[in-house]
RNA sequence: GCCCGGGUGGCGGAAUGGUCUACGCAGCGGCCUUAAAAGCCGCGGCCCGUGAGGGCGUUGUGGGUUCGACUCCCACCCCGGGCACCA
């Protein structure tokens, strides 16, 4: 299969070989004070309960299966896929005990059910890894897929195998290529210089969202600032329908990536407004959210490193200007973000004009305004702006109030004043409130010309440009006479040269660009000498469409066919970690409209649905090889079974809370499902009598609950519902009475979570087939009618009484028994009102 | 500073206007066993009572709405996460 092309010369996988030895062992173990001692292994005899027995049984009898219902109504049910660096760990074992029991459940119940598994294989662990050891990245990351594969299927994963896909197959990479060369003709993809974040540790560019509080999202380092000439895609020209169309995922995401989303976009109401400048031409904009304060501009301000500064210069300034330039440069992101900096800058030795009181104000250069945001320039209305107060009392630059807000002077206070108030000294403005001061300036300012009214946003457009070997090379040449060149479609993929032809050493250039004889070639359009682009895609671009080629695997005419996208987008749910609230979702929901701007896809949103799930931490803290806390997931696998690692990620916490490794219990989880094989075997031998109707009321109500716990995925409490069945079927058949049909519904529902020891007690219980075959149970609606309910009887809001009635008691009856009941709390006072809320509570309030 | 989420037993967590603490972990008592492990049964806010039972208290703090509040409203404290010189 053409999709498995790299994996011939993959070595083996390591993971299998210990398991054949382990499976005739099982582990005992005990805990004391949350510390887990040694394991012992002791052989088991045939009425213990080893997973280890039986869990490679049923991996065989599974293979191949897949959730899918031909003719059902379709889901897609999508987990984030996995960078393979290593082998699984803990954290893929929350997230993938999730989305498997999900996955299983919507099969059981009817649905026709996708639920492929894939790799997020180009990146830069694999070529650092490459780096330190003298290896290929290739060869390093098929290793690891291999490994991470085998993992995954010992974990009882019902994935659609014949789908795997890995970013960095050439048939998958061709298709990266093959989109982006779709935006570039759109427009949507363009290349220009500028500054940019620069990693000095892993030697490549970062976008704005990979630069976490000044430092490199992956290695730490601080990041600093470079002038280069750069690939990017035009995110900001959706920055509007990404904000407009959140109110399709209100009550589908999480509130906090919404919001997190909604900030890093940051929408800003506002004005442009022209100043004119002395000794020049044109005039220069400004951007404010309070275009009223405009009367109280007293002073103008540019960003010290944008080239404007420069320019506005007096020739007289020169000199100091560049020394603080100078000085400005050699902060770091890290520095300069320092909230508290005392602020900093110098006079450019030039007016500008403010547009309403006509009075020429200083123009300065500072380094508080930032050159990348708005229009690099500011009015400084040191009255009404915190920031530009500082920067006045620095500099002893005039404060002048416009709006009268009652509070103090802050020419004195030192506190600008930011609120509601009423507009003075500012002409057609005065008497006016905050918001309509705003609109009356926006009129004003249009009227005459100035300015006008605008909406700008904090997100930068996306730079997908990177300086390393190991992903997507950009399919475009540069021709000395024809400048930028797409690839023609039949020439993808670009392929990497091998890393025979590359230094992979990093130099501050692409590896790319020392493979001399890959990077000449022939111009597409005339024939001539040219060069390849040396640089490849940031490996967010891979991961924005994987989930449409699913759809489409193996075809090589297009990434996908519309219309199986059209059959299962969007995926309902999403699942994977939150770390991305503002990375691979947002940039995957761009992508998702630029496709569809593009006719090739019919959704505006890839994922109806979305659940973070938390982190596994130990001992307090995250796992991590410094503090020396890590747990191996592997070794849990081993020591507990895998149903009992599962049914502890699941019932230990809701899914999106973290999970404390030390707080929980898998050996507890073991027990109770020893408890449910145990009980199989028991029903198997046979029952005295009939089951009693309250036993078969009890199971119904649980199923039930269960059922609609499941569909909420409150996984936590649907085990919970399950364990409380178990007890209940326990001592029914323990009392003599047929607990089969229940112990069925039981085993049936565990199956989500603990498939092998589902399909085994199905087995035990002498039924042919798998409990993961079979569809959830359903329960008789007249089981769910109890025939005697308790009502509670409050006096004074406190509990005095309870009564067993029957459910469909009168309002009447009931009142007078619960009065009869309360009698002796009420100590003879007298009743001032009884509400009656049948037929489960009666509150009496005494007089 | 702005935005989002949260605070319930020794612990993980149930309960979203009506019996607070389901289910599990840890703990304690008992059964079984020569013994241990495993397994099974039971206990689990405080006080009085051998007991049945009775009294009191309780969801970060203070107030409010309600017959009734973990749940709704106001103010505050604390914890976690995100953004931040964004004009």
């Amino acid at each position: 299969m053409a999709l498995r092309r790299h994996r011939r010369d993959a070595p083996t996988a390591e993971a299998g070989t210990p398991r054949r030895l382990e499976a005739t062992l099982v582990t005992v173990q005990r805990a004391v004070r949350g510390t887990r001692l040694d394991t012992l292994a002791v052989v088991t005899g045939p009425d213990e309960y080893a997973p280890h027995q039986f869990e490679d049984k049923w991996l065989a009898r599974w293979e191949g299966a897949t959730l899918r219902r031909e003719g059902a109504e379709k889901r897609y049910v999508l987990t984030m896929f996995s960078y393979p660096s290593g082998d699984l760990h803990m954290g893929h074992g929350e997230v993938y005990a999730i989305s498997d029991a999900w996955a299983r459940f919507t099969y059981m119940r009817g649905y026709d059910v996708l639920f492929p598994v894939g790799f997020d294989s180009f990146g830069l662990p694999a070529e650092n890894a490459a780096i330190k050891r003298g290896a290929d990245p290739a060869q390093w990351t098929y290793a690891n897929i291999e490994t991470q594969s085998e993992s995954y299927r010992r974990y009882g994963m019902a994935a659609d195998w014949s789908r795997r896909l890995a970013t960095s197959d050439p048939e998958y990479y061709r298709w990266t290529q093959w989109l982006f060369l779709r935006l570039f003709e759109k427009g949507l993809a363009y290349r220009r210089e500028s500054q940019v974040n620069w990693c000095p540790n892993d030697q490549t560019v970062l976008a704005n969202e990979q630069v976490v509080q000044g430092r490199c999202e992956r290695c730490g380092a601080q990041v600093t600032k470079r002038s280069l000439t750069q690939w990017y895609f035009k995110i900001t020209e959706y920055a509007q329908r990404l904000l407009d169309d959140m109110d399709l995922l209100a009550g589908q995401w999480p509130e906090s990536v919404l919001a997190q989303q909604r900030n890093w976009i940051g929408r800003s109401e506002g004005a442009y407004v022209d100043f004119a400048i002395e000794g020049r031409a044109d005039p220069v904009t400004v951007f404010t959210t309070r275009p009223d304060t405009l009367g109280g501009a007293t002073f103008f301000v540019v960003a010290a490193d944008a080239p404007l500064a420069d320019e506005l210069c007096a020739p007289g300034q020169r000199e100091q200007f560049e020394a603080y330039r100078a000085q400005v440069q050699t902060l770091s992101e890290v520095e300069r973000q320092e909230t508290q900096r005392e602020k900093t800058g110098v006079s450019l030795g030039v007016h500008a004009t403010n547009p309403l009181t006509g009075e020429q104000i200083p123009v300065w250069a500072a380094d508080y305004v930032l050159a990348e945001y708005g229009t690099g320039a500011i009015m400084a209305v040191p009255a009404h702006d915190q920031r530009d107060l500082d920067f006045a009392r620095a500099f002893d630059l005039p404060v002048r109030v416009v709006v009268d807000t009652g509070e103090p002077d802050p020419a004195e206070s030192g506190v600008a004043t930011t609120g509601e108030g009423v507009h003075v000294s500012s002409g057609v403005l005065d008497g006016l409130g905050k918001d309509d001061g705003i609109a009356a300036a926006i009129a004003e300012v249009e009227r005459a010309g100035t300015g006008r009214g605008t909406v700008i946003y904090r997100l930068r457009d996306w730079l997908l440009s990177r300086q390393r070997y190991w992903g997507a090379p950009i399919p475009v040449v540069y021709c000395p006479r024809c400048g930028e060149v797409a690839v023609p479609d039949d020439q993808l993929p670009v392929l990497l040269p091998p890393t025979s032809e590359v230094d992979l050493t990093p130099k501050g250039e692409s590896p790319l660009a020392t493979a001399h004889d890959w990077g000449a070639v022939d111009c597409p359009d005339c024939g001539g000498p040219a060069r390849r682009d040396t640089d490849t895609m940031d490996t967010f671009v891979d991961s924005s469409w994987y989930f449409l080629r699913y759809c489409s695997p193996g075809l090589d005419t297009a990434p996908f066919d519309p219309e199986d996208v059209a059959a299962w987008m969007p995926a309902r749910p999403y699942i994977g970690g939150k770390e991305h609230a503002i990375l691979h979702l947002l940039y995957a929901r761009f992508f998702t409209k630029a496709l569809y701007d593009l006719g090739l896809v019919e959704v505006v949103e890839p994922f109806a649905q979305l659940i973070n799930q938390g982190e596994v931490i130990n001992e307090g803290r995250g796992m991590s090889k410094s503090l020396g806390n890590g747990v191996d997931l592997g070794a849990e696998l081993t020591r507990y079974g895998v149903d009992a690692v599962r049914v502890t990620m699941l019932f230990a916490s809701p899914p999106e809370d973290d999970i404390d490794w030390a707080d929980v219990s898998p050996a507890g989880a073991g027990k109770w499902l020893k408890r449910v094989w145990q009980l199989a075997a028991d029903v198997a031998a046979g029952a005295g009598r009939d089951v009693e109707p309250a036993t078969e009321r009890a199971v119904a109500r649980l199923v039930d609950e269960a059922t609609h716990l499941m569909e909420g995925h409150r996984f936590n409490v649907a085990i919970a519902r399950c364990m409380e069945l178990t007890n209940l079927l326990r001592k029914a058949h323990d009392a003599g009475e047929d607990a089969r049909p229940g112990t069925e519904m039981l085993v049936t529902m565990i199956a989500p979570f603990a498939p092998y020891t589902a399909d085994e007690a199905w087995e035990r219980l002498g039924n042919k087939g798998f409990a993961t075959r079979q569809d959830w149970p359903s329960v008789d609606s007249d089981l769910l009618v109890e025939d005697l309910v308790t009502c509670v009887v409050q006096v004074s809001g406190k509990v005095r009484a309870r009564l067993e009635v029957p459910p469909s008691i009168g309002a009447d009856e009931l009142r007078e028994r619960a009065l009869a009941a309360a009698e002796a709390a009420l100590g003879g006072r007298d009743v001032a009102k009884v509400i009656v809320r049948a037929p489960t509570l009666v509150s009496v309030v005494p007089a």
